[in-house]
DNA sequence: TCCAAACTGTGTATAGTATACACAGTTATG
DNA sequence: CATAACTGTGTATACTATACACAGTTTGGA
């Protein structure tokens, strides 16, 4: 029996019963996820740990286990609780590509309000919850308009949220321990040794491609992937 | 003092200078890192820890900090060790889009046959070693060859790479507890509970595209990337 | 009205993690 | 040949998540 699937999923969709005798809980999970996610947007996904939530509640470490049953719950709760936030395409008289744009934008905020967001998702093992899932319709929903097949809008999708979280990646490049300046340089002064082997990575370190970047990345590969999908939805109705 | 960054860099880039006096190491930093990859592909990431791999080497956890500092330098080179692998591309004669699709394939390869490397290679706080810098070179070159200027060429490179990445993510989905298969259904039985919600997924789910794929995934999306940078080369030389 | 079931939070205990530190044994160099 | 520099070992520490037993609280049914 998948136990622990199945717990995640509890945790996220709202399935228990609410119990009618005993004492109320002092506190809900949700708000418990609230103040999780407070204290990772501070101090990093790793700062969450049972104790310090805890303590961070006044409660005892064990008593977070009334309300989660493991760890991995709270941390899906942490990323479905963000996961509700404002997604603005515009009006839906806008074409799609122009609202899927939009939304890779919408989406791209979450990561990088929330630092500690790619590593939370990073291990899909769980269900996801119901605000991710409504991202994920409200996407499809525009690649249908497109006029893909559905198996193509489920493709065309994976290469937009790759691209979203490869760039969270990026972003996050160099920063813990360094600056991201730091690590360009670093990289620049490991190159220079080496300059041979690596001539036209130099250039392009060289040219600011790694520390700065101002979001002009991340238009270009959605650009590029935007265009190939217009490419192949004009193949189809031609 | 930025230490814990030079270390990692230490251990991936031979820089120690072999030390005349004392006895051998009886092992060296390769070696170890090559059971901890025979150990990661085998049962996960999470089983490599200093305790188990010092078992697996017939040595104490202590010993092996004599060849790492850290446990962050051990996978740093189990990445970098991993990362020498065949890179083949074809003739130089071909055009540098069909050898950038090739090197993508190439990439993605690393990835699924060593299922712990995105993990490992999620948080990116170290340098970058020489077998990795090494791909990310190639690229460039092809990219280079496109007439892309450095900066874009970044912006190319990143692109891709973030789809390789996107794509080994959700080949990683539910591959733990329960199988692909299972999680699909999972998500499918959720779906059909809240139908109203979710149509358009729902959809997907029933055409099969989170369950199967063969790769088709991969492909749209590296065509769309590629096509995409393919226009603006030419917008570029018109 | 009262009792027992069901629930709350607490305290304690355990197994597993990385890693600091002191030590004993070994080797090459002065 | 003595000592400095290195090897691997053993022990200890601080942190994890979480299992389990318990004491106190609330409520449904008698």
């Amino acid at each position: 029996m998948p136990a622990k699937t199945l717990n995640v999923a509890n945790s996220v969709w709202g399935g228990k019963p609410a119990p009618t005798r005993g004492p109320k809980p002092t506190l809900s999970a949700g708000q418990i996820a609230q103040v999780a996610i407070r204290l990772a947007d501070a101090e990093g996904l790793a700062a969450v740990t049972m104790q310090r939530l805890a303590r961070e509640l006044g409660l005892t470490t064990m008593a977070l286990y009334r309300y989660f049953q493991a760890k991995a719950d709270l941390v899906a709760l942490m990323v479905d609780s963000a996961s509700d936030s404002p997604l603005r395409v515009g009006k839906p008289s806008l074409p799609w590509n122009k609202r899927l744009r939009k939304w890779a934008h919408c989406c791209l905020a979450i990561y990088t309000s929330h630092p500690w967001f790619l590593e939370a998702t990073s291990s899909r093992e769980g269900i996801m919850g119901p605000n991710e899932l409504s991202w994920m319709e409200a996407a499809l929903a525009m690649l249908a308009e497109s006029g893909l097949r559905p198996k193509q809008r489920h493709d065309a999708f994976l290469a937009i949220i790759g691209h979203v979280r490869g760039h969270a990646t990026f972003q996050q490049i160099g920063t813990r321990a360094n600056s991201r300046k730091e690590w360009s340089r670093e990289l620049g002064r490991m190159l220079q040794s080496e300059s041979h082997r690596y001539p036209i990575l130099l250039d392009v370190v060289r040219s600011g491609g790694f520390s700065e970047d101002g979001g002009s990345a991340f238009e270009f590969g959605l650009n590029c992937i935007l265009d190939g999908i217009q490419m192949r939805v004009s193949k189809r109705t031609r």
